[in-house]
DNA sequence: TCTGGGGTCCTAGGACCC
DNA sequence: TCTGGGGTCCTAGGACCC
């Protein structure tokens, strides 16, 4: 067998959030099913009876509803805490085949493994086939693995395995002859590999660049003139230069969002300061559970850039904290204080929230001269009480200020929710 | 009527400094 | 009248990902 430097395979579940729910409810097998994104917006996941219906990923789901009442697509809200049971589980299975070091947990459904290491020793392809008989077998959900010499080209060879059912869920580009890999990238388009999107793509083809192949053929020295150092890593990667290593250790958090569209639309102030301070808690509670201090948080308000009647409003404030901290009371007073800075008559609210940027470790934090440490530890308690309590009773039991009132209008929508299937309140029954 | 949410990275351009 | 150049830092905006 050849010898490369780098082997990376991608695993991926097909139709990931369909998968999971027919885990749960064979019902749903061979029958047209979506999954739609928060508030029931968008479709997020389709079966591939679904795709077949012509249902596009992401589409709003005002715009298919004639398709899914005449074929009877079945529609559920997501469920993310089922599928991110289902995710750990699948994770789990696949550090058995590797070391910790070998593996990257790339997406909710989405697993690299560096094979590097077994290239010599084994089959891939008969490998990559074994992995996936386990998935399925262990956890009842369809998987696709790519290999190639680089992370772009197995996510490449991954695509290429879900197109084609001839590959019969593994597509093994390292061990496979240059023709037909040129056969298969004559009949891509470039932006179905990894980080070219639509703009890129369309500029690409304005260049003439238009297959996998011709892209694969372009220099990367002018696609980074004409584009950025991402490009050009991506042209190399294709070309069998693994450029990007393996992240099998999390990086440090940049920046935490709460943000969401409101079920109806907002006019009043006081609505936008209690979905303010609403998204403030969700933010500062992922906060709190990572132990990080947020140096900065930015606010922002929007209308709906869909209405054509009226311009899309979109007004961010930033404040910078005199010491980085933790603690919602501080936080929540600057957010709802800015909304009043957001908030402006004649607007039609749809969506608002949160950033929290410039975060850092609280245990390497040093307090500057100022800081009262007294104070200090007496809000760090205040606060823990309260993740206590929340965690013992549920986040609706005790909160700040007017954020939990009840049956408020803008609340977001979610009317097809399956059950968590993994909550001792909610278990399958089997009538 | 109805169009998700949470992330990362890169670049250009302005401010500022010497 | 004449008005440099290079470096750094910050921010906004745009592109991408799932």
């Amino acid at each position: 067998m050849q010898h490369h430097n780098k082997i990376f395979a991608l695993v991926d579940i097909n139709n990931c959030y369909v998968s999971c729910e027919r885990v749960f409810n064979p019902s749903l097998n061979n029958k047209p099913v979506i999954v739609l994104s928060n508030n029931d917006g968008c479709a997020v996941a389709r079966s591939q009876e679904a795709k077949d219906l012509g249902i596009k990923m992401a589409v709003p789901f005002f715009q298919i509803k004639d398709i899914v009442e005449k074929h009877q697509v079945h529609v559920l809200s997501s469920n993310y805490a089922l599928y991110a049971e289902m995710s750990r589980r699948f994770m789990q299975l696949l550090a058995d085949f590797v070391t910790p070091q070998e593996q990257e947990v790339y997406s909710i459904d989405e697993c690299f493994l560096d094979l590097s290491a077994y290239a010599e020793h084994i089959n891939l392809t008969d490998h990559a086939h074994s992995i996936l008989k386990r998935v399925f077998r262990w956890l009842g959900l369809p998987a696709c693995i790519g290999v190639g010499r680089s992370k772009t080209e197995a996510k490449l060879a991954n695509h290429i395995a879900k197109k084609n059912k001839y590959f019969n869920g593994v597509c093994n580009l390292v061990d496979m002859d240059p023709c037909s890999i040129e056969g298969l990238y004559q009949t891509i388009d470039a932006g179905e590999v990894w980080g070219i999107g639509r703009k890129h793509a369309k500029k690409l083809a304005s260049l003439g660049i238009h297959s996998v192949m011709d892209f694969s053929m372009a220099s990367p020295e002018m696609l980074r003139k004409q584009f950025s150092v991402v490009m050009q890593r991506t042209s190399m990667e294709l070309q069998g230069i693994s450029c990007m290593q393996l992240e099998n250790a999390p990086k440090a958090r940049q920046q935490i969002i709460a943000s969401r569209s409101f079920g109806h639309r907002i006019t009043e102030l006081e609505d936008l300061k209690e979905a303010m301070s609403l998204y403030v808690q969700d933010a500062v509670s992922r906060l709190r559970s990572e132990k990080l201090l947020c140096g900065c948080l930015l606010g922002f308000a929007q209308s709906s850039p869909f209405d054509p009647s009226k311009p899309f409003y979109n007004q961010t404030r930033s404040y910078t904290l005199p010491e980085p901290t933790d603690n919602l009371l501080i936080l929540s007073k600057i957010a709802t204080n800015m909304v009043n800075e957001l908030y402006a008559q004649d607007v039609t609210f749809k969506k608002c929230g949160v950033i929290l940027t410039c975060l850092e470790p609280k245990h390497t934090h040093t307090h500057d001269i100022f800081t009262d440490l007294h104070d200090c530890n007496a809000s760090d308690d205040l606060m823990n009480s309260l993740d206590k309590i929340q965690h013992k009773f549920g986040k609706t039991k005790l909160a700040l200020g007017a954020s939990m009132l009840p049956n408020r209008t803008w609340k977001m929508s979610r009317s097809q929710l399956s059950q968590n299937y993994f909550s001792w309140n909610e278990l399958l029954k089997i009538e």
